[in-house]
RNA sequence: GGUCCGGUAGUUUAGUUGGUUAGAAUGCCGCCCUGUCACGGCGGAGGUCGGGGGUUCGAGUCCCCUCCGGACCGCCA
């Protein structure tokens, strides 16, 4: 199969049974282990590991040759597989080796500057710089070829299911909201600029508009953004829409692609897909992407419908907005260390938390807590109920602002998890995050922003809200979470124009703004506008969960950005000629 | 826009209160070794301590500025 004019086999097929036959492999010199006179290589190529064996009995000079030769040296060598004196269980390959009676030198090659070891020794900005080496690696190798095998079930299921694949343009128009747009010069409309598209949302409603039904596309997007490990300047989506379906019918298909996909590529079979709504979320777990791998809820002591803490002297309860806190099983037996930790945690400037209160329920039902001096223990005790903590367990609680306790609650808890090790790598816990508010409030703008985007529609039920109450609209609008990562979200669309226009009305646009920014679409929606919905998945996130279950995604994407945006392989971005400059009119 | 961490040999890193010749591992080079597989043994070379300025008798170490990398907050419909 992989046998060309240059080889007979690759560096990971050989066998026992090809044993006496003649064979011509190349590959990479990975490592020399020479030994007197006899000299071991390991020859590799993305199959696998070949042992190479030049006696100086059989060729005196090869052998002399073979020592001479540096790491990642490509060669082309023929011999014969012999079986091994010496087998190695650890390799495929490992019960055969090949003693070679012929070697040339395909090309030499410096020496790396790291190793190409599973575990390099490498640093992040060099295995950036020599990215094509560092994807030599086998873990790297095995992302990439992973992720392909992700992208074709991806497609063999939509595929099954009737879904076609149709390119949408990168040169589009710079539109007002969501993300900032990535700008491309026009020379041929000087002082122009086109938008690399953020998604190809407006694209495939249109295209259903057209009546293509049902259609996907495994598409590069763009947004000009602050980058974190799990945001590239350019990612990859599994973009989808579907005609004629409502929310249930979304979520059925994608639930039932995600499952496929993990058939697919872990052979593993995901239990549930459990729904919860976005109000739930906040409230249990302090974040719209809970991780279900484990519990450790949050409980409320105070907050705006009760107020449960009970006699005490200590102004800090008092004065809050917000308490709550959550029980950590069987902590108790913290350090005084561990605590001072978890309250350093909490009090970043990240995190934002003014302090921790710990409350160490111990095995003989003593209580230690931070708080002695202000709270009685029979107190206390009312609180270990309302936090369902037992003996034993560990209560940490924070006091403050709402919206700040709850993510100081949400990060402490996710912190837990790890130095707990709840947050296992072979468990996939998927959510569907339900219910999201349509809109949201922009202080610094002063106005009313989409929470998903401008064309979510909204449960009818909360219609008359949308003027009077905008806050309280729920849209139609879901996201998939898994084990804390929000891998996809998207939401059953407006598709008629009164509602979009009276949605461009509640984000500020004026009729001629939203005719001038949005035509195209409202004039659509005139002509025949099937009822529609869909869904996009970070394909890179989804890669790198399904993958290795791990959040970062740089290892997944064959050549990424640093965290400033650039190519440190191609020095990118850069200045231009001048001349370039001028013909763009900039 | 902001916060935090880091930058010492090719690479990964140690370096105490500011004090003698900046130490280790690995890689590289040389010699020895015929069954290794992270081979082993002996020896050797290799340092603008990111850059600039300052404090000091003396700076890898302290201060200021700056560049680079990483993580995060804001931001990311």
């Amino acid at each position: 199969m992989h046998s060309t004019t240059y080889r007979t086999h690759t560096c990971g097929e050989l066998r026992l049974s090809h044993a006496a036959t003649t064979v011509t492999l190349c590959g990479w010199v990975f490592r020399i282990r020479p030994f007197g006179g006899m000299t071991f290589i390991d020859l590799r190529d993305r199959y696998g590991i070949t042992q190479l064996v030049f006696n100086p009995q059989t060729d005196a000079t090869l052998a002399e040759q073979a020592e001479r030769l540096g790491r990642e040296y490509i060669i082309q060598v023929t011999g014969q597989v012999v079986e091994r004196s010496n087998k190695n269980p650890a390799l495929p390959t490992g019960d055969v080796e090949v003693l070679v009676t012929r070697m040339q030198v395909l090309n030499a090659s410096r020496t790396p500057p790291f190793t190409l070891e599973d575990q390099t020794d490498g640093g992040e900005e060099l295995r950036m710089k020599f990215r094509y080496l560092d994807l030599r690696r086998r873990p790297l190798q095995q992302h990439l070829l992973q992720r392909h095998q992700v992208a074709r079930a991806v497609r063999e299921y939509l595929d099954g299911q009737g879904f076609v694949d149709i390119e949408t343009p990168h040169l589009i128009k710079s539109t007002p909201e969501g993300a900032r747009d990535f700008v491309v010069p026009s020379r041929l409309n000087p002082g122009q600029f086109y938008a690399l598209p953020q998604s190809p949302q407006t694209f495939k409603q249109l295209l259903m508009v057209s009546g293509f039904d049902r259609y996907y596309q495994i598409v590069r997007c763009f947004r000009d953004e602050d980058l974190r490990q799990d945001r590239q300047p350019e990612f990859t989506q599994i973009d989808c829409e579907m005609a004629f379906v409502g929310r249930e019918d979304v979520l059925q298909m994608f639930e039932h692609m995600v499952r496929h996909v993990f058939r697919r590529i872990r052979n593993l079979e995901l239990t549930e897909f459990p729904r919860m709504s976005y109000a739930e979320a906040i409230r249990t777990y302090g974040t719209d992407k809970p991780d279900l791998r484990f519990g450790m809820t949050l409980h409320y002591l105070k907050d705006e419908y009760a107020n449960l803490l009970g006699e005490h002297h200590f102004s800090v309860l008092d004065q809050a907005e917000v308490v709550a806190g959550i029980s950590v099983p069987g902590a108790a037996s913290f350090t005084r260390k561990q605590l001072d930790e978890l309250t350093e945690f909490v009090r970043r400037p990240q995190i934002g938390a003014g302090g921790l209160i710990t409350i160490r329920w111990q095995e003989d039902g003593s209580l230690k807590s931070s708080i002695d001096k202000y709270i009685a223990a029979d107190t206390l005790l009312r609180y270990a109920e309302v936090l369902r903590a037992r003996p034993g367990d560990l209560m940490l609680l924070i006091a403050g602002p709402a919206s700040n306790t709850r993510r100081a609650l949400s990060e402490l808890r996710l912190e837990l998890g790890r130095r707990l090790g709840l947050r296992s790598a072979d468990d996939f816990r998927p959510l569907w995050v339900v219910d999201f508010p349509l809109l949201e409030y922009d202080a610094e703008q002063q106005r009313w922003a989409a929470m998903h985007h401008p064309f979510t529609s909204w449960h009818p039920d909360d219609d008359a809200l949308l003027e009077s109450d905008p806050a309280r609209v729920r849209a139609n609008a879901y996201d998939l979470v898994l084990n804390g990562v929000e891998i996809g979200g998207g939401s059953v669309r407006i598709h008629n124009r009164t509602d979009q226009m009276r949605m461009f009305r509640r984000l500020g646009l004026s009729e001629q703004e939203a005719e001038q920014k949005f035509g195209f679409i409202l004039n659509a929606f005139e002509y025949g506008a099937p009822p529609h919905g869909g869904i996009a998945f970070g394909f890179d996130r989804f890669c790198s969960m399904i993958i290795a279950n791990q959040e970062g995604i740089r290892d997944f994407i064959a050549f990424p950005k640093n965290n400033m945006g650039r190519d440190v392989m191609l020095d990118a971005p850069s200045d231009i000629d001048p001349e370039l400059k001028k013909e763009l009119g900039l």
